[in-house]
DNA sequence: TATAATTTTTAGACTAATCTAAAAATATAT
DNA sequence: ATATATTTTTAGATTAGTCTAAAAATTATA
């Protein structure tokens, strides 16, 4: 068995390793496990010893499948409990996170799989994730943003890129959440900022730096 | 915060307690926890420092009010869990303490009170020990055991002092649950083994190390 | 009540995960 | 191509939890 901290940084090397070609460095890690490069280096050559990850010095690193498929797990599983906390525990999106970070680590999978199937196989979790079937297939968005929307184009929220409790909160206040429907009506040339539409009803603004997080599918 | 390893010393401490009067031995909490008495002591001068337990060498120890507070919080967020995995998860109730010992470390009151909410605040885990409440309030049943039954008496089971999976296995397979009517037909003197009867029909011999562990509210 | 047996504590060592500071390797810039 | 900056690794220390072996305290026994 593998500690929570193996894991941790098996979902971490995982994540960034789908961001950028090649092997993922210790820097990148240790920056988003928010520990030191001397830490990520002691525990890469533990998971190389352990073959869940492939490493030569100086070179960064990928997973083996073995690797992968640990963290593949775990994503699956934090997903499915943040679709029960807020599905059947009446958690809002933004309180779910530090929660799942825990449950994920609980490793069994008749737990899973009930959960799974209790859940009713839900595809996307709160945030839009996708959520990896049994076998481990994971079926991702098609990454466009509505920051890559134009004029009078439209489409459906749904997923978000950021997961900032500020950010989901602020668009939980704007009433912005997964499935409504967004029409451009402006965009300013100046910051990119644009004025949109919201399930053809109410008019908002929204800044480049939120439009560029916001996961959408076109429509029209 | 507490670790898990601290979590569990206050747990088997408090459980220690309720069975003997005064301070819990070193070596009582080691076997508990299948740990050696010299790690017991290393463990209870850091729980006492940080006056979650009261301790005089060689004296035993006892829990302050504090370290009290979060054994039970333990033990309720265990229960709860064990009735969310059989009732909501369909496990067995010989398959869900292992689980429930993971589970029931992650702290956060909403999930436990969302949980015992969504749960519809069951009073009595799938073994029948009492959930204690909010407060930390336990309802304890009357330790009467089936074995304490004299022929023609009855009562019903509501719970069972052992909870080996391979005890728990043994009644479900004679059809003896949680709820079951028990009538005491016949008592060998030689080995005070009884002939039961379960919701007045099918007939049963059961051992007395069997029936000891049995906790029974007499009916009529 | 002295002696033996048991229990508990202490001393010192080990592992996992982390850190700081310094050294080594790689990448960048002039 | 050489010097400089950055990244990565190593060396050595620290903390939490555990262990074995030995010492100290308590309890039981003769």
């Amino acid at each position: 068995m593998n500690s929570f901290t193996e894991e941790n940084y098996l979902k971490a090397i995982f994540k960034l390793g789908n961001k950028t070609e090649g092997g993922v460095s210790t820097n990148s890690i240790a920056e988003s496990l928010e520990t030191k490069a001397s830490s990520v280096t002691d525990m890469i050559k533990k998971l190389s010893d352990k073959k869940l990850v492939n490493y030569k010095k100086y070179q960064g690193v990928t997973l083996t499948e073995t690797g992968k498929k640990i963290a593949v797990s775990i994503i699956r599983n934090h997903r499915l409990w943040e679709v029960f906390l807020v599905e059947k525990l009446n958690f809002k999106w933004d309180e779910v996170h530090d929660l799942a970070e825990d449950l994920e680590h609980i490793q069994s999978e008749k737990l899973t799989d009930q959960l799974d199937a209790f859940l009713e196989f839900p595809k996307y979790d709160p945030h839009g994730d996708p959520i990896p079937d049994k076998d481990g297939n994971i079926h991702q968005h098609q990454n466009i943003t509505l920051a890559d929307l134009n004029i009078n184009e439209q489409g459906v929220v749904v997923g978000v890129k950021e997961h900032s409790k500020s950010y989901l909160n602020y668009l939980e206040n704007i009433n912005l959440v997964l499935g409504t429907e967004i029409k451009v009506i402006e965009i300013v040339d100046f910051d990119r900022s644009m004025t949109i539409t919201l399930n053809t009803a109410s008019e908002v603004n929204i800044s480049n730096q939120a439009s560029k997080n916001l996961i959408i599918k076109k429509t029209n």
